[in-house]
DNA sequence: GCCAACGTTGGC
DNA sequence: GCCAACGTTGGC
């Protein structure tokens, strides 16, 4: 049945944000920067498969963060150039990420196409996103947050940015 | 290297 | 369905 016309669209109006983890040694804002474009693989969290899935559109923007890395830092940006869809590693036996349980038939594990959009003169390490009273708010910078990929607000993003002295792409 | 935070697994 | 054990993530 067709939704009312009427019905307030919020969600598909404004451009989203994102934040992605990625540990530098496995793939980094350098590797992104050589190679354009990416497939974002081996996602293998179902709140994050969720946001792979369903919530992350062509066009969004989404802020690079190195973990596990020295320095931790917003290192740059890209944006999602296609949408959710299935994960071919899970079912390739070679791969780091493979799932033996996953179904060809209805596969588990999704992941989005990001491209490169800049790199960052600086990276914006942990201490400064917790000085900025903004970015100091991020999921990423709350104690054990583990997933891997998380939303970001538009205020957010602005504040990275002016963190990074650079302007938004 | 340590350890807190979490997600997943498996026994019951 | 509970929950203890275990494995992983990821900051410090």
């Amino acid at each position: 049945m067709a939704k009312k016309a009427t019905k307030k669209n919020s969600t598909s109006k404004a451009p989203r944000y994102w934040l992605f983890k990625s540990e530098p040694d496995c793939y980094s804002i350098d590797d992104l920067k050589k190679d354009k474009k990416t497939f974002w693989d081996g996602v293998r969290n179902y709140q994050a498969r969720n946001m792979l899935r369903e919530d992350i559109k062509k066009g969004d923007y989404v802020l690079y963060y190195h973990s596990n890395a020295k320095p931790m830092a917003v290192v740059g940006t890209a944006k999602v150039v296609k949408e959710g869809y299935p994960d071919h590693t899970q079912f390739d036996k070679q791969a780091d990420h493979y799932d033996p349980k996953a179904d060809p038939e209805e596969p588990r594990w999704f992941m989005v196409d990001v491209q490169f959009v800049q790199k960052f003169p600086e990276p914006v390490t942990r201490d400064d996103l917790r000085e900025d009273k903004v970015t100091a708010g991020m999921m990423v910078m709350q104690r054990g947050s583990r997933l891997s990929i998380q939303p970001v607000e538009e205020k957010e993003w602005l504040a990275v940015h002016k963190l990074a002295g650079t302007q938004p792409k």
